[in-house]
RNA sequence: GGCCACGUGGCGGAGUGGUUACGCAACGGUCUGCAAAACCGUGUACCCCGGUUCAAUUCCGGGCGUGGCCUCCA
């Protein structure tokens, strides 16, 4: 099987061929941990976990190795917790305390609600999760390195990579130097050489996260944002690799960047062999901003987004009914669609026990460039056949449990978007009093057995107008019941 | 202002130079005390204007709309 996959760099889909047949590696760039993550932010995370599940499954095939099935699948995703934003919102919740202090209780507490958040999405943990505090020294030895080559320069205690010097600069973005000059709006700080030149190290200010400096500056300073990337991404995969993954919004100038620094320091002629970029997502048609009130984190959509605390797997499913690089529009409507659809399918493979039988044609659309609408659309037919255990076995290679009881949907605090609009959600923040709706509770299996029973007895005494009144009672508790000819059956719906 | 995407039936969403996408919803039918479920069936979509072509939703050019990047935002 030939897996395809787009590369932005040279805008075309080709034949993914690892550079080591004995390791696929991979590098997507991951959270700057000062706030919690939002359904954005968890969109990477779901299509570079399918590509994980992927590679690995091709790799225990033998695809690259010649059928021995060998091949290791290294999976690096960092954590930035060395951030301008991150110094903010520690000195602004945390006032009191030193700001180192506060920032460790800022990036644990995010931290540890992302890897919360992106387990409850089905997610695998990469290979490797680095951290940018951990890796100075290799970051500093980039930037020697890059001094030493004539690529950055030191100028008023910053380091400055020198754009002109690297003559590709803006092959990822498609973009030359002078365009992107023509373009700029900000406002150029006269140490630079040129315009474009962007930080490799800068001196802290008081207070501030702080390391000897490289490059013979005196004063402690800390990395600029791209080199961590470089930096971690060398150390665990090496100077070239297969993969380098992220959100469009990372090509310029993030991913432009860290090409930049790689290929001068290790005079490369790539960094990563394929660019792989999600595309971006809106939230009921509209840019998701905390002003528009229509900002949704995963941890509200776990717990309640439109009056309903949806399971993480519902949330999975939804972002792979789109294909990865377009951009999608999260929408109430659409969500409630997955959800359905996924409870449907999980009552067909009820009590399955899985196996690592993958159906061909499910295999190749998820090698045609990750093809998951395409996917979906041969799990219906799956499902149409009849063919429960394909269906069941492909869920499981992507990530779903297939175990309705893990799906099941409950009412949850209203906060945020309504089926309707997002008028008001702002209002319902201010107060909390009105937002929160009790959890809805299920009756017992007893209880419902007991209702049933009576309504059979109803129905065979041909009391109708009682059974109906006993199946409307029912349906309010979220039990739908479907008479066959063997009796009555009843099933908690979502 | 510069660069880059996207625009498909009520909704979601693939794909293709000429043939049914698919799913959800809707509607009709079979079945049923009535429902539900199940099964069968129905819809004839591709932003606008030019061009290329025997033929364009699909290729090329222009326009309009939406969004992204150029402000360390996935």
């Amino acid at each position: 099987m030939e897996l395809k996959l787009y590369d932005t760099l040279t805008r075309e889909k080709r034949v993914f061929v690892p550079l080591d047949p004995n390791n696929v590696r991979m590098y997507v760039c991951g959270p700057t941990v000062y706030d919690f993550a939002h359904i954005g932010n968890a969109r990477p995370v779901i299509v570079f976990d399918v590509l994980f599940r992927l590679l690995r499954h091709l790799a225990k095939q033998g695809v690259w190795d010649g059928g021995k099935g060998e091949t290791k699948v290294t999976y690096v995703r960092n954590i930035t917790d060395v951030d301008d934003k991150i110094n903010a919102r520690a000195a602004e919740e945390y006032p009191d305390l030193p700001l180192n202090e506060a920032i460790r209780k800022v990036t644990e507490k995010t931290d540890k609600q992302f890897h919360d958040d992106v387990a409850a999405l089905g997610c695998l943990p990469p290979t490797v999760e680095p951290r940018a505090t951990e890796h100075i020294v290799e970051m500093k030895a980039l930037i020697e390195r890059l001094i030493a080559s004539g690529n950055a320069y030191v100028a008023d205690g910053n380091v400055l990579f020198s754009v002109r010097s690297m003559p590709d600069y803006g092959k990822l973005a498609k973009r030359s130097l002078d365009e992107m000059i023509a373009g700029a709006r900000v406002e150029v700080a006269p140490y630079k050489r040129d315009p474009m030149d962007f930080i490799l190290w800068k001196p802290s200010k008081p207070g501030e996260p702080a390391w000897p400096s490289p490059a013979g500056i005196a004063a402690p300073g800390r990395p600029g944002w791209h080199i961590e990337c470089s930096a971690m991404s060398w150390k665990y995969l090496g100077e070239m690799f297969d993969i380098h993954g992220g959100g469009i919004d990372l090509v310029f100038p993030h991913h432009e960047d860290e090409i930049a620094q790689s290929r001068c320091a290790f005079h490369t002629p790539l960094m990563a062999n394929f660019w792989m970029h999600n595309g971006f997502l809106q939230v009921e048609g509209e840019k998701m901003a905390k002003s528009l009130g229509n900002f949704v984190t995963i941890k509200e959509l776990l717990e309640g987004w439109c009056g309903y605390s949806w399971p993480g797997e519902a949330l999975r499913f939804n972002m792979l009914r789109t294909h990865y690089r377009q951009p999608i529009d999260w929408k109430f409507e659409s969500l409630d669609e997955s959800h359905k659809i996924l409870w449907e399918w999980y009552k067909d493979i009820e009590g399955l026990q899985e196996d690592s039988r993958v159906s061909t044609d499910v295999i190749a659309w998820l090698c045609d460039d990750l093809n998951t609408p395409e996917l979906i659309t041969e799990l219906h037919s799956l499902r149409k056949k009849k063919e429960f255990k394909s269906l069941y076995n492909a869920l499981q290679l992507l990530g779903f449990s297939g175990k309705r009881e893990n799906i099941i949907r409950r009412a949850g605090t209203s906060r945020g978007v309504s089926a309707a609009g997002i008028a008001g959600s702002f209002n319902a923040k201010e107060n909390p009093d009105q937002i929160t709706i009790a959890g809805e509770v299920l009756p017992s299996d007893d209880q419902i057995e007991k209702l049933v029973s009576m309504r059979s007895a109803a129905r065979v005494a041909k009391n109708y107008k009682e059974s109906d009144r006993i199946r409307d009672e029912l349906k309010k508790m979220g039990i739908v019941l479907h008479d066959t000819k063997d009796g009555t059956a009843w099933e908690k719906v979502r």
